[in-house]
DNA sequence: ACAATAATCCAAAGCGCTTTGGATAAATGA
DNA sequence: TCATTTATCCAAAGCGCTTTGGATTATTGT
């Protein structure tokens, strides 16, 4: 009889038994469907209640074509290990959001970084999935070959994808970068170094040119040989930032496009033998929790986590619920945290 | 017709009638049922991967009363904010457990904390769970009474809960201790200063006794007022290291039952002019990742969290398969982290 | 050659739900 | 008063899959 582990208790028919009414009564009853009347939904609904009836979502999905089923796409590994602080805090807003539909979240199976994969398309169609989140995607990802046939509505964190059913959602890198640079230049830096992140990543170039237009607003000149590419890593921004020193660069202010290069850079700016902030400045992106603990502690540029995750979310959600209306890219308010770093 | 978002697009009868075939026959033969010729098999998976044929899972798990989820328990919100790293790997280990069984993950909507929220019953039964890995729960949680309740396969993170359907998996907390007290004895320092967690988690209580344990192994006498209690945070850290300044305690190290609160009383240390390891030593738990970018490195007690995921799932896999067996708690072995601070 | 076995196949029922298309009884209008 | 609306209810079909219990054909043994 019984086959799996899993196995409903109390099924509509047996209220209905229960009570002498029909099937279709009792599963109006609890939609509040209007051919019934409120006593007896009041009375189906009790003792729907009292015999701790709760209805199988796999049979309404079945009846109703309708899973209310959105789906995670991140990624467990990055060389960049503030990447889990990142992920999660979006993924906190992605679940609070949806914390208050009826929607519920899976998380896809397998990483991005496998292989050997199932396609998507499978993944979605097989668990009826309506809508994916995704977030730490890279430019060279399969997966986004497979976003673009736009096949199902979605929302990418940091990555510029925009069709019928795809919208993105991200921090708007060129204000950040603005506002760090604004704030280094306030202090009388002139020559600001520059540490970004790769092109794996699409906010690199982003946050590349948000740092030359501002260094070009406030009259200074950029100068290619301060600006170096590390991997988001805390190493690669200690091995980039000796490498400006042994190059005997000029410069007497550090930029990361990441806190952890940031972090990185300090500890080689030490090495040197040189002050953070009073010798050398440094400011960071991100503003992920431990920049605040770092020593010193990070002056960087904060990137509001949760509300990706939570407006990214909404976005998917109205997609979802109007897959003809207009698909918007999203760009989200940063702020310039002043810690002593710089 | 359509009704929701969700539309399968090519169904078993499509590819019987398309073959000339019944429902059955086609249903078994990509069921690899014996009791359908090899040829037809063949036939029959290559015009269903032509047609992109992919079965429907809630339609699968209405049959076969079997729904191959498994759902996450964890809270998004704690004040101790290095627990967002501990569990974001945690779960990478559950991911990469289930990514090789027929397993799905599902995340339980709502909070740990959410005051008003479903029953776990509720939640179980209507999405058909077969099994709930929990991490992050509190000792106060109203979830444990419901998960004590022996209803569904469970696997705890970190508390100590063993009934019919239920295990719980750790790291040795115990040896953790002795191994950071021994550490710090054996560099010659005859009192050592503990700064707890609150009780709220279930290891901080045997943390305390690790300590007191291996205190008394080491010859040294224990003495109360050099033990304090914190929440975990760096501040309370901080907080709880100035307060051992200010009642004039004599110690020379001090070993914190989390990285953070030993980041924080190196911050308290150092305001206080001293330094880090030569006037003080400081040892954290937990090896998060940032242990080794903040500046001292940290010294701490590395916990396999990863494997906490990866195991407990396997042990989670386990009582769902045979839920006879006996249930065990599980203990992962843990290791000192020579860094700077100690 | 004929009964018994094995090898394939299929129609129909069932998983738990929603919804269609009537049916019945009560309330309304003329 | 009788036809008509309105309010309630229900049997049955359908969502896409698996499985039971036969049916049909091919193969084997004697």
């Amino acid at each position: 009889m019984k086959r799996g582990s899993y196995v409903a208790i109390i099924k509509l028919i047996d209220i209905a038994k229960n009570l002498g009414l029909s099937l279709t009564t009792v599963s109006r009853a609890l939609n509040d469907h209007k051919e019934v009347s409120s006593e007896t939904k009041e009375l189906v609904r009790k003792t729907a209640e009292e015999m701790g009836y709760v209805p199988n979502k796999f049979a309404q999905t079945l009846a109703l074509k309708k899973s209310h089923l959105i789906s995670l796409l991140y990624d467990d590994y990055q060389e960049s290990i503030s990447y889990q602080s990142f992920t999660f805090e979006i993924i906190a807003g992605v679940r609070n959001y949806f914390g208050s539909t009826p929607y519920d979240i899976i998380i896809v199976p397998g990483n991005l970084k496998s292989s050997r994969r199932e396609p998507l398309k499978n993944i979605c169609y097989s668990r009826g999935i309506e809508g994916l989140f995704v977030v730490g995607i890279r430019t060279n990802d399969l997966y986004l070959e497979e976003l673009k046939e736009d096949f199902i509505p979605a929302v990418i964190v940091d990555y510029p994808l925009l069709t019928k059913k795809v919208s993105y959602i991200q921090s708007d890198n060129l204000k950040g970068c603005r506002l760090a640079v604004d704030y280094l230049a306030s202090k009388g830096h002139k020559k600001i170094a520059f540490i970004n992140g790769h092109n794996l990543a699409a906010v690199s170039p982003l946050r590349l040119k948000g740092y030359q237009i501002a260094l070009r607003k406030n009259g200074l000149l950029c100068d290619e040989s301060i600006i170096k590419t590390g991997n988001y890593t805390e190493k690669s921004g200690y091995d980039t930032a000796k490498q400006l020193f042994a190059e005997r660069a000029d410069f007497s202010a550090i930029f990361a496009a990441s806190d952890l290069m940031a972090v990185g850079a300090i500890k080689a700016i030490r090495e040197r033998g040189l002050k953070v902030p009073e010798d050398i400045a440094v400011v960071g992106f991100d503003d992920v929790f431990f920049a605040e603990y770092s020593h010193p502690s990070l002056t960087t540029i904060r990137q509001h986590k949760f509300d990706l995750g939570y407006m990214g979310a909404k976005e998917l959600h109205k997609i979802i619920e109007n897959p003809e209306g207009p698909r918007k890219k999203k760009k989200l308010d940063v702020e310039l945290v002043i810690r002593e770093s710089a």
